[in-house]
DNA sequence: GACGCGCCTGTAAACGTTTTCAGTCAGGCA
DNA sequence: TGCCTGACTGAAAACGTTTACAGGCGCGTC
């Protein structure tokens, strides 16, 4: 049925060894013998076999991308930078998303063993340290966003805390002294750095700081308006929100609108991460830009290297900064 | 340096084919020797290596999916159905995104070969029929959003053209008469089908069409902004606004309140897709719904079909509906 | 006591490649 | 003529599995 390589070689009456010579150009061929051979793989539309290869050659071009359950145009923005990364280099990404556990994602490591060159993990959750120990040390391991200690694994991460630490500043540098912040879940490592961020800005300039501003969110739309909407009944109302993503401070957006605030004479707004659709909100979002597929791009051309190099290389951390873009969504406070 | 079957075999003191029959209980194994080998095995965390297994089992457990350069929540909607479905199933996910030609779709179908078990194919843009025709036809491929005519593939679609049908019967049924639309590019299946369904509606009720109404976009936020901006320059003015995707709408909605017109008082819009941010914008979106992630678990689901049955069985061609979502963005036309 | 039949186990082939090694052949040189 | 070299080619091993086949052993039956 499939056509190999056996094939083509008995079709053009050579050995399989001169048909792969010539298809890898890995050893002199005669002219007349390579023209044949070409006319003939062409002919019958062969194609290397993956498997078959990687076994041989101890070598998938794959790498693995191991997500939690990323929701919107963040996700679909690191897979971009991821995808278009490892298909420059000839690579593919077998993706794999919602791990909530530990087991699960060790689950899907053994599942992909033998399928894959290299992972990206991201896995903001969880002690990533836990995760990683029992991969076999010649597996390269990207880390992104992950919590980890020492400089054992190249990771990569979002400079949460300056971000969110920024943004604050800047609120209260517009005159606002009550703000709201809508944090993402506990146990989330981007989530709990920013309102680290947070707290610690407000703290710097001496602000009064209250648990009932610090709202609890997850990072999507429908949280951001729950909390959007109990923040507008808070009395006295904070003159700010801080969202921990764009999505919250998205819904918050909405929920402000139908409790009648305009924003932002009435109330600011902010976000964290700047997708793509923020700056078309109304008002538009002012917001920490994040490079998100760049985030992708970095994870990748790391996890490249370190393939390349059999995970021998010098291990690196990094830290990818965060910038403020102002947009019509937080003004000064005139209260 | 990898531990292989051989490994766990002399080290238990058996042969190969044993640890093969235990680890996957395909044949009577002595209950002392059983338990034996679970314990090597489990001690020197032995994983099959999956290129072998591939090689002899001539299954991948992997999905190919091939996707064009998508953006946003509509990607990250579809990749959630697929991957979920085929990792209930035990199957990986490769993807492969930003596909614009008929060479670049085969290369990327060359180098999965024998990496995966079959495809889905999303490439509204191009003549699927000249994709897939040269396609093994033991290859399993479902399309999605493809144009294709006849019952010799499985494909599955969006009802584009009865959604965008709806719509514009709905803005006329609350009684305007100058509808623009905001469409997606001439050579993309969907954003041809939804034009046409806008403008069959036109016709059907008897009212003008104009060639200012209907702006060129990418389905971008972009260039919905860009065409919104030009709509509302337009004299006479429409009063309605209907774009072929959310992002465009979205778009418009921004460029509008920057030219100072309010939604849905002095110009309603409405947009395509029902992205799960369309309820959160300012006023929320009016759209036609399509259950995006759905789109993507059925596609799995006719997939993993034709991989059971060796793409022996009946092909089907479905059309997913879709619905209309009212909500605050488009109101009665009071000009 | 011979035979047949289960159960358990091992040997070896097969999957489709790459790659090492050895071989053939022509031609140049002594 | 004999030898060496270099270009070309083929045979076979290797990668890590599964599986068809066969063998050994204990036990029951005739």
């Amino acid at each position: 049925m499939k056509v190999t390589i056996r094939d083509v070689a008995r079709e053009a009456g050579v050995s399989v060894a001169t048909v792969s010579r010539v298809l890898n150009d890995s050893g002199p061929v005669g002219d007349e013998t390579r023209k044949r051979i070409l006319g003939v793989a062409s002919r019958l539309r062969y194609t290397p076999d993956g498997a078959a290869l990687s076994l041989i050659t101890r070598r998938t071009n794959t790498l693995g991308v191991l997500l939690p359950d990323l929701h919107g145009e963040f996700f679909s923005e690191v897979i971009r930078g991821i995808d278009s990364t490892a298909q420059r280099s000839g690579y593919h990404v077998l993706v794999s998303r919602s791990h909530r556990d530990k087991d699960e994602i060790e689950a899907a490591f053994r599942a992909m063993r033998g399928r894959v060159d290299g992972h990206v993990v991201m896995s903001p959750e969880i002690d990533a340290q836990a995760i990683v120990a029992n991969l076999p040390a010649s597996c390269p391991v990207v880390l992104l966003n992950c919590v980890i200690e020492g400089t054992e694994f190249d990771s990569l991460n979002i400079d949460n805390f300056g971000g969110a630490h920024a943004m604050t500043r800047h609120l209260i540098g517009l005159g606002h002294e009550r703000i709201a912040f809508i944090a993402g879940h506990e146990r989330n490592h981007d989530a709990a750095e920013r309102l680290r961020g947070y707290r610690e800005a407000l703290m710097d300039e001496g602000l009064e700081q209250r648990a009932e501003w610090e709202r609890p969110g997850d990072f999507t739309e429908a949280s951001g308006f729950r909390a959007g909407g109990e923040i507008a009944a808070l009395s006295p109302r904070p003159t700010a929100i801080f969202a921990a993503n764009d999505s919250m401070a998205i819904g918050a957006l909405s929920a402000l609108r139908e409790a009648g605030l305009r924003v932002p004479e009435d109330i600011s707004v902010a976000g964290f991460d700047d997708i793509p659709v923020a700056r078309y909100m109304s008002p538009p979002l002012t917001s920490v830009h994040v490079a998100i597929s760049e985030l992708g791009e970095r994870a990748t051309r790391t996890l490249l290297q370190a393939v390349e190099e059999k995970n021998q290389h010098v291990k690196c951390q990094e830290t990818l900064p965060t910038t403020l873009v102002i947009r019509q969504s937080c003004g000064r406070n005139i209260h």
